[in-house]
DNA sequence: TTGAAAGCGCTAACAC
DNA sequence: GTGTTAGCGCTTTCAA
């Protein structure tokens, strides 16, 4: 086999018209059933393999769908991924994927390279400092539709899907205020992301609600959301015999770490201290005590966000509006924050 | 901006031939300096964006590199895809990627869908039942070349990158062996896979090393690596009353499972059983007793595979031979399987 | 060092 | 229903 079979062999095999053989292998209308079928066995016949590059090419259309997240390898947004990637081959679409590392010039000659290769779309939880806010509007005036997941700009007006952050993290605060009048610190990501802005502001929603003074009782820490660094930081805190008897992390592992630094400095959890997280990482209910989470519909978000992202690639003209969907996740209490058993 | 620029309407401007824009923009050595810099102050200015569709067309080469896994959202497969997704930007190639979900059906969907889209080369750690093996040779014969990583067929003569399973395994069996010459549980998944195979041969050896009877010793049990199915299937022993005193689990998360059960059960780790996983989760070292693992090193594995994938398409000619790297991974030991201490 | 011209494989407007 | 024709935007001989 020194060269590919195209449509021109099939049509001259034929004797017929290579249109007509496009038309057939498209299953166009205006072609005779019988046609159809000999071209089909025909094609079949001499391992006929289309070649998308060329429909691509004429079609002005690549059929690829663009992915950006910080990070490949963390278990929520492989997650998302997973949904994302199930959902565009569904409808004959590649994904293309690319990880930010959190560096927006990085994001940038990622979606630059992506233009280049003419995606249809992109998907993307954008990193959330830099200048990348500026290239992805002019990628929309670009007539490629950017929708964005589980993080977002409010500046951009598009269409986004995201988890219903502050009222999750309002009744996890309400959850453990019922239980304590004590302080609480918490431990967060940039506070420039919109997820961790929202979750903050259900926090001191919370404290509001209860009456609880957030000057004294309030303390929140701005740190990497790591495992290491959380236990470091925690430990750190007992050292200097600061007092705080609730631990409110925004994900599973500064959980993890911080509990951990709790249980080496002898302390009792949830009595002492109750510890919770975010994002119901599958280890978390097997800790001792299990830990309190939320759990966040990954692969639902990135069906939602992709099912839209295809019908405005296929239906442009029909998409007049952007819009704002919240995935409600569930709060999962565990031993880690429960006093009262 | 109603139509994208092209090197045509570069070329009108600027009076040349569109083949001098071409071969300017490609940094030809033919063109003059002067010239150079006046179609890229142009390209500039009108902010031409190169259409790679059309350049993939012309050159019959898209690219892109297709991989395949079989789950995306697992650890050890992101990570892989990181080093890859890494190492192919920086070689200027995009990545496209599919789970195949342990279904050969849908590899073989999948890889038929890359196949149109006129991958450069495959990337895959391929499932391990099924007719997926005929198609893969089929796509070797089609000068499309398919690389390995992790898991591999013996039947397929192409360059494969795994780990050192076998040596591993081993070396972790005699760590146990060493410490007790009581009976051993071995949770392992599909037999048929080369990494697990690899690793019961190396438990073998060690078994036949220390002159231990596998008849009566070695128990070897195929299930799902999941928490819970370990969870279950341990439970169940413990109730049975079945005696051993060495977990050996093909994963962590079958190893934090195993773990649970036993500690549920009153048992204490390691004195009256040990424990021990492979992968080095996060939370592998998080447990208490922390569990004893293998550090597999998982991006250098997607940056090794996608270097020589990118040399074999790059220089087709050169590549005369097959290739299988072994990649060292690490034992890690740690208190589930320390009685020593 | 540059220009002219052909063509990658496909689709789609138009004609019959 | 089918054929004719004209490109999609780029690269790459060949000629000058």
């Amino acid at each position: 086999m020194s060269k590919a079979t195209t449509i021109h062999d099939i049509a001259k095999r034929l004797s017929i018209n290579s249109s007509t053989v496009s038309r057939a292998l498209n299953n166009d209308d205006r072609v005779a059933a019988k046609t159809k079928a000999r071209v089909q066995a025909m094609a079949e016949q001499m391992n006929y393999q289309p070649n998308q590059l060329a429909a691509n090419l004429r079609k002005q259309r690549s059929n690829t769908i663009g992915v950006v997240v910080p990070y490949l390898s963390r278990h929520f947004f492989s997650t998302v991924i997973a949904g994302i990637e199930e959902q565009a081959h569904q409808h004959g679409f590649n994904v293309i994927i690319c990880q930010s590392k959190e560096e927006s010039e990085r994001e940038i000659k990622n979606l630059e390279t992506m233009l280049h290769s003419r995606v249809d779309g992109i998907l993307i939880s954008p990193t959330l400092a830099g200048d990348n806010l500026a290239f992805l509007s002019s990628m929309m005036d670009r007539k490629i539709p950017v929708y964005f997941f589980d993080r977002h700009f409010d500046e951009m007006d598009t269409t986004r899907v995201l988890m219903n952050d502050q009222a999750i993290a309002e009744e996890m605060c309400d959850h453990l205020l019922q239980q304590s009048s004590g302080s609480m610190r918490v431990l967060t990501g940039p506070i420039q992301a919109s997820i961790y802005r929202a979750r903050i502001q259900g926090i001191l929603n919370s404290f509001r609600k209860h009456g609880l003074n957030t000057e004294e009782k309030l303390h929140i820490e701005e740190v990497p959301l790591t495992l290491d660094k959380s236990q470091e930081l925690v430990k750190q805190w007992i050292q200097r015999q600061e007092s705080f008897d609730m631990l409110f992390c925004m994900n599973d592992m500064a959980a993890l770490g911080g509990l951990q630094a709790l249980l080496d400095a002898g302390y009792q959890v949830p009595q002492d201290c109750m510890v919770v997280g975010f994002s119901n990482e599958p280890v978390s209910k097997l800790m001792h005590p299990a830990i309190t989470t939320v759990h966040q519909p990954a692969v639902a978000m990135g069906k939602v966000v992709t099912k839209k992202l295809i019908q405005h690639i296929e239906e442009p003209e029909s998409i007049t509006y952007s819009e704002t969907t919240i995935l409600k996740s569930k709060l999962i209490i565990r031993a880690s924050s429960l006093r009262n058993e």
